[in-house]
RNA sequence: GCGCCUGUGGCGGAAUUGGUAGACGCGUUAGACUUAGGAUCUAAUGUCUCGCGGCGUGCAGGUUCGAGUCCUGUCAGGCGCACCA
């Protein structure tokens, strides 16, 4: 049978055309560059930025544009108000995607991307953005990664001063060691050394710049690695989750390899402190000082036994010193050498190997006990007595010193290890039971410290006496005594560690950097940016070497400064480059401020454009991004701030985390062994499979059962048992979005069906923008309605009707409760409540059919943050010119919510009873009196007297009673 | 184990500073208009009860004239960190 679709007949001049409209304005928008902005000193800033997005090959589904929805929404708002508003938006062009495809296809990553970014960009066109497309970034793009490579460029050549918190340009340092070695330095380090400025200045280049790489901000650095074989990189730590690989979930094993580094440590306190400065959300704050993890402590030198080697060990708890039974180090720490004894070595070196050949998800599975006795004693410094030391692998080598004192009473670890291995456990908290488990708490009294009849160590007479202190007492005791008598001293540490920068991929920014006999050196900043080369296969090369290990022409030419071929490498005048690339989160650290000056060529940003844009006001973003970009991003604005290329020490001042949308998958229910489906409300009374099915040929849950026979040629002859009505109900789940699970819904095809404007009202009712919620087609329907209303409200006869002179009181009631409602509701990024208060009062004003020109120029000004094409519709069949972009934003007036009458209802002990009125005005005593006369004219009441009288004006009169 | 967040109808979710819990939307039910309805409009819709009136914000207490909101405990779910000394 045919179908027609009469509404192609039915001629409705003035009906909600959707299509037209958004087509229409999105193409002048464009035309007149609406969007296009650009400094002005004349109004405020404001800067709104989402996190740009990686073009993955899936394109968009509903869900990626629920944040730029959100700050678009913002941001319109805001130039409403008369602020000049950027809101930009670009590309993170490298991943890792692209270039596994690239593997597998031969296909460039380019190619790939390119095309990924023409289609992102033809789905965010049809949602009505306010993007500057103008000042769009792409990552991959030289113009931009040449100030991803120049900031490299920066780090290396600075160091991080601990005294000023600050980085200072690296010839400050060496100008200080050839003066005074580094005596009296306190700078940022890899590891403490000690030299003069005679050992300095007799080494040679090679040494000079090995001992500078302890110093420099970008440095390269040997350390463990997360390397992952089956990706061929190197990964950084929030790269790998449950000990595999975030992308692909490959496994991951510890490695120690040559790598660059960030030494974002060393800004640890400043990223600590600078969290107090910023409207985040507390969960976000909270997850980066774990990360950062700064913890308070001592550090103590124990000696070893038989030498006069002394090794530091860190403790929170100094007040423990007593109840040390034996030490314990990393297997990975340098020490395991010197306190192996011979007798030993066989066993030790076992154990090492077992450990080498565990992967860390291995280790995080399987928590056993493990360790073995290295032969060697430490002397403790406050009994004088013999400790043994133990390896194993519950210390880590990379927090703290990598070994620790042992104190199996008060720590659940040591216990284990403890009871484990039959060591001794000595309790020192009173009335602490240890025969079962140790006693870890931070509270009691300190006992046994030193032990009945012992005596602690006296150093210049004296000696430490904790027994009768609290904890937190004997803590700070210890650490007084410690610093005085020079045993070691208080230390904060941080769990931060510094960002493994380098990747063995092709698709990244290429380092700047290449190797004159060993010793990286810097291409010349006026030759940034050196560019990726061309390679026949993004594979490593057969000699393990990373990809760009296969490029031809990939050699530094010093004296005519330009890249050649590799064949003419000679190591005196030309130099073999760099084969490592950037990782993703290069890219990505300093995007915000490129935007404010995207076609700079002489600058990442011009001082003018930093001093008007400042920093990010709001930025918006996925909550994943906590112990990654948002960490780096920070870092790396600090470091631009301390080099005064940012003007702020924050880059984002606040950050709203939205949720993810989930996919809402639906299911038909296949009887086993036959092509017959059964409807959800029958399927008890088969055997059955549940099998996903296309949400998109299932509407409310019922599936549309032709759509079903043509999805695939399977079903072609299926066969269907009907419920009751004679429908197939399918069943339902919220399951992530992904192609696999057939839920995957696409912007494109929601806007086709209800328009652009109906989707982002749609998206922001949906429920709060921080909360993850499943996405749900049904829904839509009532918020096409409300424009479809608010569409019948303005038109009506083909034209629209506005009459001039003022609005009624009704019409202004209705009008500014909503001004008040959406300016405040907006503010506060709490959308769905401003759509209710919008479908609130278009039904009343509509209920008073109205007509006034006053409320529908306020109208339309203040849904447009909201659907911007209907807005602008509006906004000239009222017979404006500008665009409503430029509108004002309606005032409030408080003067037209004033009523004669307030409403109070009278409560008898909290409980609401009957509503009474009252002119404006009245004062308590009043109200209270006619509140009990009311009060006596009601019967059940007898018995009671009344205690006392509350009234709040306006809302209630509460009347205690008594029996 | 530690830290953070969240628990409200059939569903998504509202509820200013403690002041008539359930706005708004979906869904459902009834009616109207229709050849038709997966269109539109009107009304009802927390729950028990014929009604009066009870009971209701995960659970148990507490503070208060009054608690979804504040406090204590507890349970459930989610997120983050995790052998961090």
């Amino acid at each position: 049978m045919l179908k027609i679709d009469l509404s192609l007949f039915i001629s409705k001049d003035m009906e909600y055309n959707f299509r037209e409209i958004e087509q229409k304005w999105q193409k002048s928008w464009v035309d007149n560059k609406i969007y296009q902005i650009s400094e002005d000193n004349s109004k405020p800033k404001y800067y709104v930025l989402n996190m740009f997005p990686y073009p993955s090959g899936a394109g968009l589904h509903v869900g990626h544009p629920l944040g730029y929805i959100a700050s678009d929404i913002y941001a319109r708002f805001k130039r409403l108000q008369g602020f000049n508003v950027l809101n930009p938006m670009g590309y993170d062009a490298y991943g890792l995607p692209a270039e596994q495809y690239a593997i597998q296809t031969g296909q460039h990553p380019e190619v790939t991307t390119f095309a990924n970014i023409d289609r992102y960009r033809e789905q965010l066109d049809k949602i009505g953005f306010s993007f500057d497309w103008n000042r769009e970034v792409r990552t991959c793009s030289p113009g931009y990664y040449k100030w991803t490579q120049w900031a490299f460029q920066k780090m290396f050549n600075s160091f991080f001063c601990n005294k000023e918190q600050k980085a200072l340009p690296i010839e400050v340092l060496i100008k200080h060691f050839e003066t005074e070695g580094n005596l009296g330095l306190d700078v940022a380090q890899s590891e403490p050394l000690t030299f003069t400025a005679e050992e300095w200045n007799s080494w040679d280049d090679k040494k000079k710049s090995d001992v500078l790489m302890n110093y420099r901000i970008a440095f390269l650095g040997e350390t463990m690695v997360n390397w992952c074989p089956k990706l061929g990189t190197v990964l950084a730590n929030d790269e790998v989750i449950d000990g595999v690989s975030e992308r692909g979930g490959y496994p991951v094993e510890q490695k120690k390899m040559r790598q660059w580094c960030l030494r974002v440590s060393a800004y640890s306190q400043r990223l600590l402190d600078g969290l107090d400065t910023i409207q985040w959300s507390d969960s976000i704050k909270e997850t980066q000082r774990n990360w950062i993890g700064r913890s308070e402590g001592t550090e103590v030198e124990f000696r070893i036994d038989g030498t006069n080697d002394y090794f530091t060990i860190f403790t929170t708890r100094a007040d423990t010193m007593f109840g040390v039974t034996f030490m314990v180090l990393a297997p990975e720490s340098d020490l395991v050498q010197k306190v192996t004894t011979v007798e030993q070595k066989a066993e030790v070196e076992k154990y090492i190997k077992y450990v080498k050949g565990r992967t860390e998800r291995e280790r995080m599975i399987d928590r056993k006990v493990t360790g073995v006795f290295s032969g060697s004693y430490a002397i403790n410094p406050f009994t004088g007595e013999k400790n043994p030391i133990w390896i194993s692998e519950y210390v880590l080598a990379g927090y703290g010193t990598g070994a620790i004192m042992a104190v199996p009473a008060h720590d659940s670890r040591d216990y284990a290890f403890a009871k484990h291995f039959n060591l001794p456990i000595i309790p020192l908290i009173e009335g602490a039971d240890v025969s079962e488990e140790s006693y870890d708490a931070k509270e009691g009294i300190v006992s046994n410290s030193p032990a009945p009849g012992k005596s602690a160590v006296e150093y210049d007479g004296e000696s430490l006496m904790l027994n009768g202190l609290t904890i937190k007492e004997a803590i700070a005791a210890t650490k007084t005594f410690v610093k005085k008598h020079n045993i070691g001293r208080v230390k904060v540490n941080y769990r931060l560690r510094d960002a493994i920068f380098s990747r063995q991929r092709y698709w990244g920014e290429p380092f700047p950097v290449y190797y004159k006999n060993g010793i990286p050196c810097m291409i010349p900043e006026e030759c940034l940016p050196i560019q990726l080369p061309q390679v026949e296969k993004f594979l490593p090369t057969e000699t393990g070497e990373p990809p760009l290990g296969n490029a031809t022409v990939w050699a530094w030419d010093e004296a005519n400064k330009k890249i050649v071929a590799n064949s003419l490498i000679d190591n005196k005048t030309i130099f073999p480059i760099e084969l490592y690339t950037m990782p993703g989160f290069a890219g990505s650290s300093a995007y915000y401020l490129r935007y404010m000056d995207p076609h700079n060529d002489k600058a990442l940003l011009s001082t003018e454009a930093a001093n008007y844009w400042q920093n990010v006001d709001l930025y918006v973003g996925g909550s994943e991004h906590a112990t990654g970009h948002l960490i780096y991003s920070r870092f790396w604005n600090k470091f631009l701030y301390d080099l005064g290329i940012s003007v702020k020490e924050e880059p984002f001042q606040k950050l709203i985390n939205q949720g993810m949308i989930q996919g809402r998958s639906n299911f038909v229910y296949r009887i086993k062994d036959t092509n017959t489906f059964v409807s959800f409300d029958k399927k008890d009374e088969y055997d059955t499979t549940p099998i996903h099915v296309d949400v998109n040929i299932v509407s409310a849950d019922v599936l549309d059962v032709e759509a079903f026979k043509a999805w695939r040629p399977e079903y072609k002859n299926a066969e269907f048992i009907l419920n009751d009505e004679g429908k197939y109900i399918c069943g339902w789940a919220v399951e992530k979005m992904s192609k696999s699970m057939f839920n995957v819904v696409n912007p494109d095809m929601i806007v086709e069906r209800f328009g652009a404007d109906t989707l982002r009202l749609y998206e922001m009712f949906l429920g709060p923008v921080e909360q993850s919620k499943p996405w749900d087609t049904n829904g839509i329907d009532g918020c096409h309605r409300f424009l479809k209303k608010l569409w019948n409200f303005f038109i009506k006869d083909d034209s629209v009707v506005a009459t001039d002179g003022d609005a009624t009181p009704e019409e202004r009631k209705a009008l500014h409760t909503l001004i008040k409602k959406v300016t405040g509701d907006i503010d506060q990024f709490s959308y769905n409540t401003s759509i209710a208060a919008f479908m609130v009062c278009v039904n009343e004003l509509t209920k008073l059919k109205s007509t006034s020109r006053e409320v529908k120029e306020a109208l339309a000004v203040l849904i447009a943050p909201f659907c911007p094409h209907i807005a602008e519709e509006l906004y000239h069949l009222l017979g404006h010119d500008g665009t409503v972009c430029d509108a004002k934003w309606p005032a409030f007036n408080e003067s037209y919510l004033k009523e004669d009458n307030m409403k109070m209802m009278v409560a008898f002990n909290g409980k609401a009873r009957f509503p009474m009125e009252f002119p404006v005005g009245t004062d308590n005593a009043t109200i209270e009196k006619a509140a009990l006369e009311n009060e006596q004219s009601a019967k059940w009441l007898e018995g009671f007297t009344v205690a006392k009288v509350i009234v709040v004006p306006g809302k209630m009169i509460n009347i205690v009673l008594k029996k």
